[in-house]
Formats: C-alpha cells, structure tokens, sequence
DNA sequence: CGGCATCCCTGCTGATACTG
DNA sequence: CAGTATCAGCAGGGATGCCG
C-alpha cells in the first residue's frame, strides 16, 4: 500500500508540499479529531507538565490553576485512551496514581513545548498588536 | 476566590530547562490565554490554512467543512487583533476580503504545522491505542 | 460577497457530595 | 488520595435575517 488513503484524512495528496493540499474539512476526519484533542486546553497543558518524570493526579492539579478535578480526570482519560500517557496504579493505603508519558505522547511533547515557546516568545508582539488594534477600532467608528 | 495574582506569566523561572519550570496556572495568564486562543479549534485549522497565499472568506469558509460563517468570522478577528493574519477589502462591486499571515503569523503557522504533522504520522498509532482501550474496557468491568 | 446582530439551545464545565 | 455521580449555569456556537 502506498499513500492509499482512504476518504477521511486530513490531506488528500502526497506526502511532501502539504502547503499547496487542501484540507479535508469533514468534521469526521480522523486529524481533524485527533488535532480538537490534541489541541485541546487542558491537553496541551497536562502534556506540557509531563515532561520525563511522572506527576500524580493532585501534582497535577496543583500545577494546572483553575483545572477542576472533574476536567482533569476526563482529560487524563482521554489522553489514556489515545496511548499518550500511561496511568499507574500503586496499590498503597493513599490510593496514589501517577501519570507519565508514553513514548508516543513524548514525540507529542516535542512539538507542543514548540508551541509553548512560540507563545513565550511572541506573547509580547501579540500583545502590542492587540493595543494597537483595540487603539484603531476607539478611532474608527467616527 | 481571592486569587487576583497580578504576576501573569507562564513561567516563573530563567529562559533555559522550561521542563524543570513550573507553570503558572493562573487562568489570567497571558501564556495560557494565548495559548488558548492559538492552540483553538478553528484558529488552528485558519493558520495551517492560510500558507503563503491570502485567501478570500468564502474560500477559508469552503476549505474548512462544518464552520459557521459566525465563527469564522470571529476567529478571522480574533488572530487578526493578535497580529496573526492582516485583513485587506478591496473595493471592487462584489466585495471581495484577503486574508493573509503576518510574518508574525508565519512563524507561527511553522510551528503549528509540524502539530498538524504530528497528527498526520501518528494517527493510525491513536487510532490503534483507542481500539486497544475500548475493547479492554469492555472485558474489564466484572 | 462579506459581515454584523439577534435569538436560542446544546453541552461543556464547575461545584458539590459521596465512595474505595 | 483519587476518583465517580449528579445537577445547575452559562457561554459557545448554529440558524436566521438584514445591510454595505
């Protein structure tokens, strides 16, 4: 099987030049999903944190302010289920659980402390560009 | 409810070993609120869209299945007051509006293009990960 | 064509309370 | 400690209708 895809993929072409391919917007999609997942708020916070060393639940929400225990817990099974992490049990008297990447949701890791540093880097220009919008849109409506 | 912290940033420490860092939860947080407005359902799939060339509403409309024409425009303003994308009308009789990446924008679509990447190469791994979750779910509740 | 305003409803989310 | 269950709210987002 070559690049065979099938209907429901995010590109519909070859594998290099992805720039000129269309989107496939189905909402179906099988990327379109896994990217509503994967970009997620919470997602991308909780896989930020699990950087080598796993975290147990309430490290977790300790270090994600405003993260409810609800929300917490249906995001780490979410990202359980899609292999990212892995969930370990130790059967002590305080039930204690920790959460760590596996090497898939490492590789995901990579690429979404890319995205964390582009904001860190670039928080002050969005900044700027919004002052400069919102001071635009005070003199516009004239 | 008396968290009013006005030190709002994502990290607390140097610019080197952000894995070691802790994150500044605070919902306030410029890092977080950028994050969540770049890592959006459908700013993502704008900015992974809007490479190179500009493209017009109805053609960001039509690429990307299941948006509404309220969200696409609210998310046109939102990451244009973020200095993402420039918005050009023409004044010609069937109006006709650009949309384009800033250079600022373009750094980030690099950066948001190799998440759609990711996606891409790792979706059968998801994919399979999921099964293997689900059909151990089903044997698991005796 | 592009876009704003309005209405309205779904479902995400947080708060709360209860178990192993 | 680490969840599950339940309920209520409110905002996100769709549908519609009207302008430039």
């Amino acid at each position: 099987m070559e690049e065979g895809t099938l209907t429901a993929l995010g590109y519909c072409g070859g594998t290099e030049d992805y720039s000129a391919r269309q989107w496939d917007g189905r909402e179906g999609c099988e990327v379109r999903q896994i990217l509503d997942r994967v970009a997620d708020k919470w997602s991308l916070l909780v896989i930020a944190l699990l950087d080598r060393r796993g975290l147990r639940f309430t490290e977790l929400k300790r270090e994600i302010d405003g993260i409810s225990q609800r929300m917490l817990t249906v995001t780490l099974r979410q990202l359980e289920r899609d292999g990212l992490i892995s969930r370990t049990v130790h059967p002590v008297v305080p039930p204690r659980v920790d959460y760590a990447l596996t090497p898939l949701g490492e590789t995901l890791h990579a690429t979404i402390q890319s995205l964390v540093m582009w904001t860190e880097t670039h928080q002050d220009e969005i900044a700027a560009a919004r002052a400069d919008y919102d001071q635009r849109a005070e003199l516009a409506p004239a």
